[in-house]
RNA sequence: GCGGGAGUGGCUCAGUGGUAGAGCGUCGCCUUGCCAAGGCGAAUGUCGCGAGUUCGAAUCUCGUCUUCCGCUCCA
C-alpha cells in the first residue's frame, strides 16, 4: 500500500467518515467551501476548546471578546482594508493573464510614478498613453480596469434604494482593536493584557482551496496583546515561543513546523513572522505573529474621534499602546492535526488500518461502548449512558468486533470499551487503547476516571 | 475571470445508439465471540441539468451548471 500522504486521502478519510463534507453538496458543491460533520465539528471544537484554554484560560491577563461580523464601516476605512483589498486588474487579452493595474505602472515608471495616489480612471489613461504592455507576451490588448473586490460586500437599510454598503469582516481582529477600551475598563485591565476572540472571517479571493487550507470563509483565532510600546519587542519575541508550544502541544511535530521571518511587511507591521507547518501540498503558513505597532489604535482614534490613549494607573503615563498580534486559523489547524495524526499501519497478517493519532483532548469521541454480542447491548448502553453524562461517548453494535475497532480508529477515538459475558458477572470491561492497541481490565466504577485523566490538555 | 480535465448508486469504476452493472461500503438475519472472517437477503440511480438528432440517447450534437488542476494572495 502506497503509505505516503495525500491530500486526496485526507479529503476521502474526512468525507466518508462524516468530518468534512462539500459545502452544498447536493447541489454540486459550491467552490471553496466546506461543511464539518458530526465528527468534525467535535474535533474542530475540541480544537478551538483548547486554544482559548492556553490563551484564555490559563491566561490571567487575557480577555475574550464576541465581537459582531458586520462592522460600521468607516472601520474599514480606517484599517485600510477598503484601499487595500480591493485590487484594480486588468487582463491582458492576448495571454489572458490578469495583473494588477498599480503594479503594471509602478514597474513601467521604474518607481517615478506612485500609482496609490491615483484614481482608476488616472491609471487607465496613463497606461493608454505610455502604452504599457503586458510583462508576459509584451501585447498592448488590455480588458479595462476592474475592480476586484477581496471583501464581500452586503447591504443595509430599511428602504430600496437607500442601502449602504456593509463588508463582512475580513479578518477578527478589528474587533478586538475597537473594543480595547471597554475591555480595559471593564475587566480593569493593566498593561499588558490580551483580548482574544475566535470567530468567521471572509474573503473573496479567487484561489486554489486545497481543501480546509484557504476557503472564503473561514474561522480565526485570534489574540492581541496590548502593551508598553518599549515591550512590543520582547513580546513579539515571547509570543513567537507560546505559539510554538501550543502547536506542538496540540499535537503537531516539531520536525514539521518551522518559523518563517517575513521580509516584506504588510502595511500595518513592524515585524512579522509565520509558524509553517508541513502539509501534504508543502510547507505552508499556520499562523502568523505581527508586530503591529501602533497603527490600528492610531488609526482607530483618527477615524472615530475617539482617545483610545492608556493611562497606566502607576506611573500616570498617557500613551497609545502597541499591540503584538497573534493569529491562526482554526480550519487550517484542523486541517494540519488531521495530516498529522493520519496513519496507515502495517499490522500482523498483512492487514493495515487507518489511524488517527489525535490527541485524546481533541479526539471528537473519547470512548466508544460496544458490546461483545448483542445480547450484551442493555449493559453496554447503560455504561454508555453513564459515561455520555462526562464526555462525548459513541455506541456501536454492528458487525464484527475487529471491524469496530477500524471504525473507530479511522475517528481517532482513543479509547474503546467492550463490554462481555464476564461484564455481568464482575462488572469489569475490557479497555483497550488506540494508540498501543493494548488492552487491559477495569472495572466499570472506575472507567470515568481513567478517561477523565487521559484527556486534559 | 482565462486555459485544460471531469461529472453513471455513499465510494471506486465498467458500460460508445436498443429502456442500467460490478466491487467495496451501508442495513437486516444466521454464524462467530476481542482486531476489516463466512453465509443468506435488502435498500440506494429519471446516468449533473436543459434542448436537439433518432423509432429509440448514459452513449452523438449544442448549450448550461458544478467541480478539479494551473495564473493573483494569505490565516
Amino acid at each position: 500500500m502506497d503509505t505516503k500522504l495525500t491530500m486526496d486521502k485526507i479529503v476521502n478519510l474526512c468525507k466518508s467518515r462524516g468530518f468534512v463534507f462539500p459545502g452544498s453538496d447536493i447541489y454540486g458543491g459550491f467552490a471553496n467551501t466546506w461543511d464539518f460533520g458530526p465528527v468534525g465539528v467535535e474535533l474542530k471544537n475540541n480544537i478551538k476548546k483548547a486554544w482559548w484554554k492556553r490563551f484564555v484560560q490559563e491566561s490571567p491577563n487575557s480577555y475574550g471578546v464576541d465581537a459582531a461580523i458586520l462592522m460600521n464601516p468607516t472601520v474599514w476605512d480606517a484599517s485600510g482594508h477598503t484601499k487595500s483589498f480591493a485590487d484594480p486588474k486588468m487582463d491582458c487579452k492576448v495571454c489572458k493573464q490578469r495583473f494588477r493595474a498599480d503594479n503594471l505602472i509602478e514597474d513601467y515608471s521604474k518607481g517615478t510614478v506612485v500609482p496609490d495616489q491615483m484614481t482608476n480612471e488616472e491609471m487607465q489613461a496613463y497606461i493608454a498613453e505610455h502604452k504599457v504592455k503586458c510583462p508576459k507576451c509584451g501585447s498592448y490588448d488590455w480588458t479595462p480596469i476592474r475592480q476586484f473586490k477581496l471583501m464581500f460586500e452586503t447591504s443595509r437599510g430599511t428602504v430600496e434604494g437607500e442601502k449602504d454598503v456593509v463588508y463582512l469582516r475580513p479578518e477578527t481582529a478589528q474587533g478586538e482593536y475597537v473594543n480595547f477600551l471597554n475591555v480595559q475598563r471593564t475587566a480593569r485591565a493593566k498593561v499588558p493584557f490580551g483580548i482574544a476572540q475566535i470567530g468567521k472571517s471572509f474573503r473573496n479571493e479567487i484561489t486554489p482551496g486545497n481543501f480546509l487550507f484557504r476557503t472564503i470563509e473561514f474561522e480565526q483565532m485570534e489574540h492581541q496583546l496590548f502593551c508598553k510600546p518599549d515591550q512590543a519587542l520582547a513580546e513579539y519575541a515571547e509570543y513567537k515561543d507560546k505559539a510554538w508550544k501550543f502547536a506542538t502541544d496540540i499535537g503537531l511535530k516539531p520536525e514539521h513546523l518551522r518559523f518563517h521571518d517575513h521580509d516584506k511587511l504588510a502595511h500595518y507591521a513592524r515585524a512579522a513572522c509565520d509558524i509553517q507547518y508541513l502539509f501534504p501540498i508543502g510547507w505552508q503558513e499556520l499562523n502568523g505573529i505581527h508586530h503591529r505597532g501602533d497603527y490600528d489604535l492610531s488609526r482607530h482614534q483618527e477615524y472615530s474621534g475617539k482617545s483610545l490613549l492608556y493611562l497606566d494607573p502607576i506611573t500616570n503615563e498617557k500613551y497609545l499602546p502597541n499591540v503584538v498580534e497573534y493569529s491562526i486559523g482554526a480550519d487550517r489547524l484542523t486541517l494540519a492535526l488531521l495530516c498529522e495524526a493520519y496513519d496507515e499501519e502495517a499490522l500482523e497478517g498483512g492487514d493495515t488500518r487507518v489511524v488517527l493519532h489525535l490527541n485524546p483532548y481533541i479526539a471528537p469521541y473519547k470512548v466508544a461502548i460496544m458490546p461483545l454480542q448483542k445480547s450484551l447491548s442493555e449493559k453496554a448502553k447503560e455504561v454508555y449512558n453513564n459515561l455520555a453524562k462526562y464526555f462525548m461517548a459513541d455506541y456501536d453494535e454492528a458487525g464484527s468486533i475487529g471491524k469496530r475497532y477500524r471504525r473507530q480508529d479511522e475517528i481517532g477515538t482513543p479509547y474503546c470499551v467492550t463490554i462481555d459475558f464476564d461484564t455481568l458477572e464482575d462488572n469489569t470491561v475490557t479497555i483497550r487503547d488506540r494508540d498501543t492497541m493494548k488492552q487491559e481490565r477495569i472495572a466499570i466504577s472506575e472507567l470515568k476516571d481513567y478517561i477523565l485523566d487521559k484527556i486534559v490538555f
